[in-house]
RNA sequence: GGCAGAUUGCCCGAGCGGCCAAUGGGAGCGGACUGUAAAUCCGUCGGGAAACCUUCCCAGGUUCGAAUCCUGGAUCUGCCA
C-alpha cells in the first residue's frame, strides 16, 4: 500500500481516482512520474492553486516523480467555465504569466537530486503543431457525442451563451499534455481539482487509444466553505500567493479569519503538519474556540510556506501588536513602525479630518462612506472610537510624533504616517 | 427573414406619466453579542458637507413634468420560416 495514498486520504483530500487498487499498486511498486497543469489565467497564482502544488510536493516527498506543467497553450484557449465564455487573452501577456506562475511553483518544488521535480510548458510542442496533424491525430481520437457530454460542455449548451468551438476544443489540448508527457517522460498520472476529473480522464484514454497504456487520473476534494460563499475570495478580491497583489500581512489575516468550521479541513488539505499535531489542534478548536490556535497555526504555517518564515514572523508580530490587549500607546517605536509597515498607509504632510484621512488611506472609499461609519461608531483612532465627523486629530494623538492608526469596524486597520514637508 | 416579448442600481427583481435616487430579497458595510469565527437582531447601502448633480440598454421625440408614452437603433428570449 502506498504511503502517498494514505496520506492523501487521511487528509481528505482524494475526491476521485481511476481503478484505485491498480493507482496504489503502482504507486507502491516504485516511483510513478505524473503531473499537474496550472492554466495561466492571471498574473498569479490564488491561493485555490495550493492545495494541487502542495499535492505534487506530497507525491515529490514520497519518492514520486513530479511534474509542474504551465499552460502556455492551453492558457491562450480556456477551459470552459460552466457560466460565460471566457475572454481571450493577449499572446504577450499570456508569456508573461507563464513566467510569472513558474516561478511561483519552483520554491515548492525540489529540482535537484535523485527525483528532481521538472517544469514543462506545454506551447513547446503545440506551437508547431499543424492544424492537419492536430485533427488526423488528436481529434480522430475524439468521439463527439463524449465531449458533449462533460458538465462544462453541456451546461453552456444549455444555456443562452453558447460556447465556442475554441473552447470545446479545449480538452483535446489537455489531452494532448498527458500524452506528450506519458511519451517523453513515461508520465502515468494526472493529478488535478476534481472539476478537472473529464479533462484528465480524456487524456488517459488517450494514452490508452494511442499507446496501449495505462494511465490514472486523480483528483482532490474542491476547497470549500461552511457559509456556502466561495473559497479564497475576501471583501476585497482574490487572495493571491504574489505579495504585491495580496500583502503577506493580508495573505496571514485571511487565515487567521477562517472558520471554526472549516479550520480543521485546511489544516490537513494545506499543511505539512502529522496528523496528531492537527489532531491536538481539532481538539483546542472544540475546548477552546476563542483562542483560535488553529486559525493562528493555519496561518503561520501557509504564510510560512508563501512568503518564508522571516516575513511570516514580521506580519504575526503585527497581527499581534495591532489586534492584541496591549494599548497602541504602550509600543515601543521599532515594533510600531514594523506593524504599521504592513498596512496600507497614507502619509500626510498635515492631519485633517478623520473622514478625510480614511478616504487617503483606502480604509473608506468616499466622504460620504467615511462620514457614514463614524456615524454607525465604527470608526476608531489609535483604537478609540471616533464620534464627530469633524474632529481632527491633534498632534499629541501622534504615536511617536509620526502614525495615527486608523481602524474601520473591527479588522480593517490603515495607518496615517504625518511627515512635516 | 416574419411575429411576440424582454432590457431597471454589485446580483435577482418590483415600479408602467408627477408623491422615484426608484418597493423587496441577496451580497457588501457598520453596530449589539462574541473570539480578528459563525448564527441572530438592529442600522446602512448612486455621488456630494449642502444647495444640488448623474442614473432605470442607446439616440431622438411628446409633455409643465418620463424609468414609465412615441420613433429609430442595439442586444437577448420565445414562436413561425
Amino acid at each position: 500500500m502506498s504511503t502517498v495514498l494514505d496520506e492523501l486520504t487521511w487528509r481528505d483530500l482524494v475526491a476521485q481516482t481511476t481503478d484505485p487498487d491498480a493507482l496504489a499498486a503502482s504507486l507502491a511498486a516504485g516511483p510513478v512520474t505524473l503531473y499537474c497543469g496550472f492554466d495561466p489565467t492571471a498574473p498569479s497564482l490564488h491561493v485555490g492553486h495550493l492545495v494541487q502544488v502542495l499535492t505534487l510536493k506530497r507525491f515529490q516527498d514520497d519518492g514520486h516523480r513530479v511534474i509542474a506543467l504551465v499552460g502556455g497553450a492551453t492558457g491562450l484557449i480556456g477551459d470552459p467555465k460552466e457560466t460565460a465564455e471566457r475572454n481571450l487573452n493577449n499572446k504577450d501577456l499570456v508569456g508573461e504569466w507563464v513566467g510569472r506562475i513558474r516561478a511561483q511553483i519552483e520554491p515548492f518544488l525540489d529540482f535537484d537530486g535523485e527525483n528532481a521535480a521538472r517544469m514543462v510548458n506545454n506551447l513547446d510542442w503545440t506551437a508547431q503543431l499543424s492544424t492537419i496533424d492536430f485533427l488526423r491525430d488528436v481529434g480522430k481520437h475524439f468521439p463527439v457525442n463524449r465531449m458533449l457530454a462533460r458538465d462544462a460542455v453541456n451546461q453552456r449548451l444549455n444555456s443562452d451563451v453558447g460556447i465556442s468551438y475554441t473552447e470545446f476544443s479545449y480538452v483535446l489540448l489537455q489531452s494532448m499534455d498527458f500524452l506528450e508527457l506519458h511519451r517523453r517522460h513515461g508520465c502515468s498520472l494526472q493529478i488535478g481539482g476534481s472539476d478537472q476529473w473529464g479533462n484528465i480522464t480524456a487524456g488517459a484514454e488517450l494514452i490508452r487509444r494511442v499507446e496501449q497504456g495505462k494511465a490514472h487520473a486523480l483528483t482532490t476534494n474542491l476547497l470549500t466553505k461552511s457559509d456556502g460563499t466561495k473559497f479564497g475570495k475576501t471583501e476585497s478580491g482574490t487572495v493571491w500567493l504574489d505579495p504585491s497583489l495580496t500583502s503577506p500581512y493580508a495573505f496571514f489575516q485571511f487565515w487567521v479569519n477562517t472558520d471554526d468550521r472549516d479550520v480543521v479541513g485546511y489544516l490537513k488539505c494545506l499543511t505539512f503538519l502529522p496528523r496528531e499535531r492537527v489532531e491536538e489542534l481539532e481538539k483546542a478548536t472544540a475546548d477552546r474556540p476563542g483562542a483560535r490556535e488553529a486559525q493562528r497555526t493555519l496561518a503561520q504555517e501557509l504564510t510560512t510556506l508563501v512568503h518564508g518564515a522571516a516575513q511570516t514572523a514580521a506580519v504575526e508580530a503585527a497581527s499581534q501588536a495591532l489586534f492584541g490587549r496591549g494599548e497602541l500607546t504602550e509600543l515601543d517605536a521599532a515594533t510600531l513602525a514594523a506593524a504599521l509597515g504592513e498596512l496600507p498607509t497614507a502619509t500626510v504632510a498635515e492631519l485633517s479630518t478623520v473622514a478625510e484621512l480614511m478616504v487617503a488611506t483606502g480604509l473608506e472609499k468616499g466622504n460620504n462612506a467615511a462620514r457614514r461609519t463614524i456615524g454607525e461608531g465604527g470608526a476608531y483612532v489609535n483604537n478609540v472610537k471616533v464620534s464627530d465627523e469633524a474632529a481632527v486629530p491633534s498632534a499629541s494623538d501622534l504615536l511617536h510624533g509620526e502614525w495615527l492608526v486608523l481602524r474601520r469596524g473591527k479588522r480593517n486597520l490603515a495607518a496615517v504616517r504625518v511627515v512635516a514637508p
